[in-house]
Order: C-alpha cells, then structure tokens, then sequence
DNA sequence: CGACCTTTGAAGTAT
DNA sequence: ATACTTCAAAGGTCG
C-alpha cells in the first residue's frame, strides 16, 4: 500500500499559463516573485522522477567536487532546484542565471531582502560531509560568513535570508553555541547578524498558496493575505486529494532536499527569530475578515463580488486544481473529498452556508460542525474502502474513534499528525477541539 | 517601520 | 504520549 509516487511534472504541468498575476508587482521581495507565466512550482516539477526519486537523493545532492576548486560542481541547471541550488560555490559557476534568482527561470522559494543577498554562502559550499568537518553541531550557515576563495559573487540560497534583515536576535547562547562561547556578546552578537538565516522548508500548504495566491489575488477583489489565504485554506481543503499529494510530494521533497543541503539545521534554530504573535486577538473582527464575509455574503447573493469565483460549490474556480475536475468532484476518486477532513463538503456546505472564515470561536465551531456533517455523509458514502488512495489527512490523532478504519492509513508522504487548533472534521464536533484555536 | 492577520503543515518545546 | 508553540509565505492594515 504504498503512495503511488506522483509524477509531478506531467501532473504539475503548467497550471498558472494564465493571468498574469498582481503578485510579480510585489515591492516586497521583487526580486523573488515569480513571472506570472512561470509555473510557481516549476522549479519543484523539475524533481522529475528522473532526478529525484524518494528512494535515492537527487544526483545534484551529490555533485562532483570540481578539482579545481575544491567546489562542488553544479549539475546541470535543469537539474538543479531553484529552491535549494547547489552551494553558492558551485552556483557561482553556473553559466546561466539562477533559477531562483531569475525570474524566466523560476520562482525562488525563499525570498531575498530587498538589497540582494550580497555575500556568499561560503557553508553552502560545503556538502554534508565538508560541513560535518567544519562543525558536527552547527548548521553550515552558523560557520563563519567569510571564505576568501569563494567567488563574491555567490547567490545567496534562496533558503537564506540575510542576516540584516530584522529578525529579532535570538539569545547567543541559542544560537551561537559553543563556538562562540568564549566571544564577547558583542562579537557574538556580530556574527550573529551575518548569519544567513535558513528558512524552513515550506510545507505542502504553503506550497499550494505560493502557486495559487496569484490566481486567487488575480480574480478576487481581495487584496488582504489574511483575506486571501482563508480563501486559500478553503480551497486547500476542497482539493481532491490527487492535488494534495502532489504538494504533499513536493514539501517532502523540499524537506528532503533541504535536509541534505542543511544536515544540521533545525527548525529550532529560527526559533525566536520572529516576533511572538500576539496571543489573544480575535476579540475584534479584523478588516479581512470582513471583507471575506462580504465576499461570503456576495458569494451567497450570488452577486459579482470578491472570489465569487472561488468559491462557488459546483464550479468552484477555472485554477488548474480544479481545471481537470478532480478538486470537487472526481469521479475517479469518489472519496476524494475526505482529503480535506477540515473542508466544509464543498458540494454541500459551501453554498448552503458562508464560509466560515472568521477565526471566532464560536464561528470556528461552527466551520467544524458543518465540517463533521459534512464528513459524517462521506466517511458513510466512503466506508467501503478504496484505501489505496486514500487521504492520509485522517490519520491525525483526532476523535478517530468515529472515523472509518480505513481512513486511517496513511501513505507515507502525507501528514500524520493534526492539531487540535485546526478547523477539525470532528465528526462528534466536540466544542473543546475548536477552543484551543484561540491560541494560535 | 514592523507587527499583525490568516491559512495549513512540520517540527520544535513543554507537560 | 500528548498538547501546545513557532515558523514558513504574503501583503494589506494598523499602531
């Protein structure tokens, strides 16, 4: 019963040869953003089985280290991942512009400060076991910025971040660890700031929003991410689970990938670098919100509004997730639906009741109770098995104990663990599973 | 200017 | 083992 490996890139292919998307205008990270008639996961389609199986690491992860240099050779750019190009070394002797730094090639997965990423990653010129002599316990980009071999001219991966930009410092101790322990906090302090910052890899989620934010930006009247990715959520949620798995495929890949071009990094070492959200929000209605709700409203008079097109329970949108029919209602896979235990029942629920995108508690609760009877409907209709394909997204440790055996496998590549602060298909709709939301 | 908002998922810490 | 927290993207909004 294994997940059938997805083949991303016929699969993949060229959802977003549509409009041009709002979002390439971003002054956020311009340099970052994807031209609009680039696949945003084009630079992942480039795992082709061919280059990237799951049982074996990409060949670009094990480049030729160039005599010369000393540098690991880059692999041919076809093969490299935009999002996690090769060290900077080798990226320096690519020929060709770098994929994730220039946009006719892809989109980067991380974004750079508005200023560029000027220095070179020297720890990126390391492969893993370079790395491993350089520190055993220390990410790569903990090792010292400067290397004087390196050619300057070195692109930044796109998984890093500069160092300048803000980032609240975290304590030394945390970060710089027992290298720097007999440094003055000033000079730790120092380093610390040219320590490019490695970002986590993105997950299957944010995957999906980088690819269809422009869509949905493009086609609603919405502006707001806050706004946007609720809508997102939803249609995360009403993706067949053919769709998922394939950003399920992709964000394991990505973390694998990033695994091998960071063995060391850890998701603790960005810990504290952002700024603590704030607890207890969600007292007043947040100006997204209401203008999703208008959107709900508009959607339920039907009228040309906001994301009217997004939304619509039969036809939900022409994005590509949809395009082909298997978001909503795939016939080739009947409980397709149950890929999104937290999705109101697109069919069902959407129309007949407003989105529930505020984050009120009460509403949220609501969101599950259509939720759970949505699921409810399903997991009847689906209870005669069909495992092989089934969603792994049921598989969290939720009240399980309503929910049909044979939902509860999951293929390896799907998410096995679902918080209690998610909207939940709790088919018992239990109040208490929805309150601790309000903490996030 | 920077945190907040909002989403899901992964991975971390805390109990 | 379970629950909770943080960060990843994004861009308008707000203090």
């Amino acid at each position: 019963m294994k997940w059938p490996l997805l083949d991303v890139p016929s699969s993949a292919t060229v959802k977003d040869t549509r409009s041009p998307s709002p979002a390439h205008l971003s002054n956020k990270v311009p340099v970052v953003q994807h031209p609009h008639h680039m696949h945003p996961l084009t630079p992942l389609i480039t795992y082709s089985n061919d280059h990237f199986s799951p049982g074996s690491p990409p060949t670009h992860l094990s480049p030729d280290i160039d005599p010369k240099t000393g540098i690991p050779r880059p692999p041919h750019p076809s093969e490299l991942s935009p999002y996690y190009p090769l060290s900077p070394g080798a990226v320096g002797q690519i020929p060709t512009p770098l994929g994730w730094l220039v946009p006719q090639q892809g989109q980067p997965m991380y974004s750079l400060p508005p200023g560029g990423f000027r220095h070179p990653y020297p720890a990126l010129a390391m492969n893993a076991s370079m790395s491993s002599l350089v520190s055993s316990r220390f990410s790569p980009h903990m090792v010292a910025p400067a290397h004087p071999g390196l050619p300057t001219s070195g692109i930044p991966h796109p998984a890093i971040v500069s160092p300048i930009v803000k980032q609240e410092p975290a304590p030394p101790s945390l970060i710089s660890g027992s290298l720097d322990c007999e440094k003055s906090p000033v000079t730790v302090k120092k380093e610390e700031e040219k320590k490019p910052h490695v970002k986590k890899p993105l997950n299957a989620f944010m995957l999906y929003m980088k690819e269809m934010r422009a869509k949905v930006v493009a086609e609603c009247t919405l502006k707001e991410s806050a706004a946007i990715n609720q809508i997102l959520g939803r249609k995360w949620h009403n993706l067949s689970r053919e769709e998922q798995a394939k950003y399920y495929e992709l964000a394991r890949k990505e973390r694998q990938l990033h695994s091998q071009l960071y063995p060391t990094w850890s998701a603790r070492d960005n810990y504290g670098k952002k700024k603590k959200r704030k607890r207890e929000k969600q007292l007043s209605q947040t100006q997204s919100q209401q203008q999703v709700q208008e959107a709900e409203g508009a959607l339920a008079s039907k009228s040309k509004k906001p994301c009217v097109q997004y939304l619509p329970p039969e036809k939900p949108c022409d994005s590509p997730a949809s395009s082909h029919g298997s978001m909503l209602d795939s016939p080739a896979t009947p409980s397709a639906a149950l890929a999104s235990p937290a999705a109101p029942a697109a069919t069902h629920s959407e129309q007949a009741q407003p989105l529930s995108l505020t984050t009120k508690p009460e509403t949220r609760a609501q969101l599950a109770l259509h939720s759970a009877a949505f699921l409810s409907a399903k997991a009847a209709a689906s209870s005669s098995g069909q495992m092989g394909s089934q969603p792994p997204l049921l598989s969290r440790p939720l009240p399980l104990g309503s929910m049909p055996t044979a939902l509860l496998a999951s293929p390896p590549s799907f998410p096995t663990t679902l918080h209690a602060h998610q909207a939940l298909p709790v088919l018992q709709a239990q109040p208490l599973s929805l309150v601790t939301k309000s903490a996030h």
